[in-house]
DNA sequence: TCCTTATTGATAATTATTCTTGTTAAGGTT
DNA sequence: AACCTTAACAAGAATAATTATCAATAAGGA
């Protein structure tokens, strides 16, 4: 299914928040490339429509339809660049709350694969299989979802 | 195995790199925590024995370091948050040279399962898989590797 | 229409990272 | 051990992404 300007109009409403021509108009522009965009290109082509937007609007914007779970941040978000040491091939369970990292060692995440069809047209270094959600501490009761 | 210091003074020089003690602190401290520290945090603990050190040596480093495989940056390397709309459960190809984000759907993805060991203290929420390496523009010949 | 309050735009502030530059020291060669 | 070439260093400025501040505005329920 595809999502609306009419469904996300609910669901801000839904969740106290105000429908307004800017957050329209972002949406809007999103759903028309199928890309993944970063928020200043959103920002540069909204901009063609509504000149006095600004970037900091469409930085809010993105975040409430992350909340609204209308759009998705490809990739995790943490905020600066980490390394690690272990030789050991492994994988990564991210809290989206600490961002804690925490080591997964399971043989069966290295067989991932490429399907056929990707596989001819980009040269493959490597995988990596990252799961995100709320690490033990961060289980909290008193998550403040907004 | 566990890599040495007497290994990474090998691979330094091999590679026609110079072996300082600033590159060895690094080491070091990057090993002794078993973690994925910040470039910033490995810098204030470098700090403690090495009060000189510049953090830009510390950047430094750690892209020697990664040039070498004896660290790895976890998560991938997109210089900025990106967003997408598509509902459809994907991954992604994400060429390491250029950025671009390239779709994948493939159903045997999405199966993949955190083992149970670590499912129990985490919290799961979803999980991606990302390909790196090059996609077919810039699989280039003049690929200068240093 | 009124009223409360979230949202906006402009701008300043932060944070992560890279660049610049003059100086220093690694390490190969005498 | 003295010499030389060049990578690496420290310090600080510059850039880029993101977040915070705040007065003015407009959404939408009453």
């Amino acid at each position: 299914m595809k999502l609306s300007v009419r469904t996300i109009t609910e669901r801000f409403r839904e969740s106290g928040r105000k429908v307004t021509p800017q957050r329209v108009a972002v949406f809007e522009t999103l759903c028309e490339r199928g890309d993944h965009p970063t928020v200043d290109q959103i920002y540069q082509e909204v901009r063609k429509r509504f000149p006095m937007i600004s970037l900091n609007t469409v930085y809010q914007t993105m975040e409430a339809l992350a909340h609204l779970k209308v759009v998705s941040p490809v990739g995790h978000s943490l905020e600066a660049a980490r390394y690690e040491t272990d030789p050991a091939p492994h994988h990564h369970a991210v809290c989206i709350a600490c961002k804690r990292i925490t080591d997964v060692f399971d043989a069966a995440l290295g067989r991932v694969k490429l399907p056929r069809a990707v596989k001819d047209r980009f040269q493959v270094l490597g995988h990596r299989v990252e799961f995100y959600g709320y690490c033990a501490d961060c289980r909290s009761p008193g998550a403040t979802d907004r």
